[in-house]
RNA sequence: GCUCUCAUAGUUCAACGGAUAGAACGUAGGUUUCCGGAACCUAAAAUCGAGGUUCAAUUCCUCGUGGGAGCACCA
């Protein structure tokens, strides 16, 4: 148990023995809006409804009524609010003991559970852009959130390798040859992956103007998914450049996948199943294709094998649901893809309930916002991406002319690696995940006030003051108390930490990890606030108490940027 | 046309139905000695419109306006 929950469950007992019919739980607690009014407070209004009095009269009252302690230094009554304010010393001396053991903010509501995160699922042939950049940062953080409230995740990923996007792509290889030819021989991995969105954006161009092209594309659509030996070879090059280019990415991000699915290995099984499914009632025939009536259900019909008798994605993602439920026995999938597949993931859960018992209330899909650009629209199909490595680069560019200033600095380019990384992932989980980003080059990717480098920046600022002291005194915490006074910036900072677990949990909870990018923001704004007002190395008496608050800080900070997915530096 | 979503300072984002709507960027000023100025301080600046529910609405409901998405053989 973290010291906030005793702290709260020790408010609340004391508010329950005063007030035996009130029933106050630990979530009941709220936190004030300012901490001059106190740490924690209890709102008295359902208690005013049940004992039909005025909530300030009844707060007032077991104010009075309700005795401090050790830990609660003060109790008062603000309007229809009791709040309490914590006894600094005493808090200082537990939540600094134990940010100090290993794993602090860790949880245990997942313990037992299995769960598979799938994300990032590029297409090949296609661009990997913005919008992939931010699926895979939000389903890594994800799945570190959920690593940390005790689950056992498997991260995986499903990509697209076969479908009518190959076959437009190809059919504009047949159009592009020479350039082909020149893609085939760059060494570059970044400039063959350019080619095919370019070769992509070409033939779904035209699939949309010119109708005989239309049918050409279909017609080497049906050749790959029999695996036709006339296309089989420019096939597998061609997918092997993309997912080449995957790799070097998730790389590059840091995040590996323990499962790479493909369409390719399922589409089949997909379409016997709907085949299956199709005697036994679940699936039927509609204007010579096979659908499945959502309508039954209060959502939409949807084809699951079309009339030229290839499965599309409905169909697939059933075979790919009964493998994953066959590979691991998950407790829970959750799908980590974007807004716009709503209404198709309700249509497939419900399927899936027909074709797959088993799989009832444990897919879900976690969907996140758009990113946007803040000036026209961004199309894979029109070719006018953002690419997602683009956007590294030009951050870690502006980095880079930031650190080269700095001569005291080594390992140049790793660093601005680091830095340019925490700023991209931060400026998207900063974010709501529900919310849409709207994206601007200049704007976006912050590197001063709330960016993932300010936190960086924070954390290295403490590591300095840290290296500074040889070797820190034996003096602990529980010696120097007596003789340290905790002032109320140092308290404030300590409260925040010992919140920590709390939003970690609920993070995972809500599957939201903008909770934490916004504790650690806002901690790091104490901390600097109080840096610029407040000696640590020259202090006297205050010196040891100020390097084991600070120590602990840096603890925090780096834990938490960890779960985001990203990495603290040293120096900066 | 139907369904779903979103609307808060100039911009990008916060706010379990609860206390004075909180930050960041930008703008305008400022930070002698000081552990890192990628920092800090000060100032100006906002709930789309109209009703309703409630002791209390940025939050819930209805209508309107304006964005975005989905609605059968794409993924």
């Amino acid at each position: 148990m973290y010291t906030i929950q005793k702290i709260k469950q020790n408010i609340v007992n004391k508010i329950n023995n005063v007030e035996t019919h009130c029933n106050a739980s630990p979530q009941d607690l709220v936190l004030p809006p300012n901490p001059e009014m106190g740490d924690l407070s209890y709102p008295c209004f359902n208690l005013a409804k049940s004992q039909k009095k005025n909530p300030a009269e009844i707060a007032s009252e077991l104010a009075k009524r309700i005795k401090t302690c050790q830990t609660v230094k003060e109790i008062k009554a603000v309007g229809p609010y009791l709040n309490f304010t914590l006894q600094p010393k005493k808090l200082a001396q537990e939540v600094i003991g134990e940010i100090k053991k290993k794993g602090y903010g860790a949880a245990n509501i997942g313990k037992n559970r299995k769960i598979i995160v799938e994300f990032a699922h590029p297409n090949t042939h296609k661009a990997f852009h913005i919008g992939h950049l931010r699926n895979i940062i939000t389903g890594e953080a994800v799945c570190r959130i959920l690593e940390n409230a005790g689950y056992k995740v498997t991260r995986a990923n499903y990509q697209g390798d076969v479908g009518l996007h190959i076959a437009k792509c190809l059919w504009g290889i047949t159009q592009l040859k020479r350039k082909f030819a020149k893609a085939a021989k760059e060494k570059d991995i970044n400039k063959k992956a350019a080619f095919l969105g370019k070769a992509y954006a070409f033939g779904s161009g035209k699939f949309e103007a010119n109708e005989e092209v239309k049918k050409e594309i279909k017609e080497i659509s049906q050749r790959i998914y029999n695996n036709d030996e006339s296309i089989r070879e420019v096939y597998l090059e061609t997918r092997k450049w993309s997912l080449d280019y995957f790799a070097k990415i998730y790389k590059r991000v840091n995040t590996k996948f323990d499962r790479l699915y493909f369409e390719s290995e399922v589409f089949a099984d997909g379409k016997k199943i709907v085949m299956d499914g199709m005697k036994k009632g679940i699936f039927k025939a509609s204007e010579g294709a096979i659908i499945f009536e959502g309508d039954k259900h209060g959502l939409h019909n949807r084809v699951f094998i079309n009339s030229e008798s290839n499965p599309t994605y409905e169909a697939k993602d059933m075979a790919l649901a009964k493998l994953q439920f066959k590979e691991y026995n998950p407790d829970k999938i959750i799908h980590v893809v974007g807004p716009e597949q709503k209404e198709y993931f309700k249509v497939i859960i419900k399927a899936l309930e027909y074709v797959l018992p088993k799989s009832k209330e444990r897919e879900q899909h976690l969907p996140y916002g758009w990113v946007r650009l803040k000036e026209g629209k961004m199309s894979s199909r029109l070719g006018n991406v953002i690419l997602g490595e683009w956007l590294l680069d030009e951050v870690k560019k502006e980095i880079a002319k930031i650190v080269k200033k700095n001569k005291e600095l080594d390992n140049k380019n790793e660093l601005s690696e680091k830095i340019s990384l925490a700023a991209v992932k931060y400026s998207i989980l900063k974010t709501g995940l529900t919310r849409d980003i709207a994206f601007d080059i200049k704007e976006s990717i912050s590197l001063s006030g709330n960016s993932g480098p300010y936190l960086l920046y924070t954390y290295a600022r403490i590591q300095s003051i840290l290296r500074k002291v040889e070797t820190h005194s034996n003096a602990s915490v529980q010696e120097t108390h007596s003789n340290a006074s905790v002032r109320s910036e140092e308290k404030n900072i300590l409260f925040k930490m010992s919140l920590f677990p709390e939003v970690a949990r609920e993070s995972a909870e809500k599957l939201e990890p903008s909770l934490i990018a916004r504790h650690l923001f806002e901690l790091s704004q104490q901390f600097n606030d109080y840096y610029h007002a407040t000696p640590v190395l020259k202090a006297e008496k205050e010196r040891e108490f100020r390097l084991a608050l600070i120590r602990a800080l840096a603890q925090v900070l780096k834990q938490g940027i960890e779960l985001l997915g990203f990495e603290t530096v040293e120096k900066m």
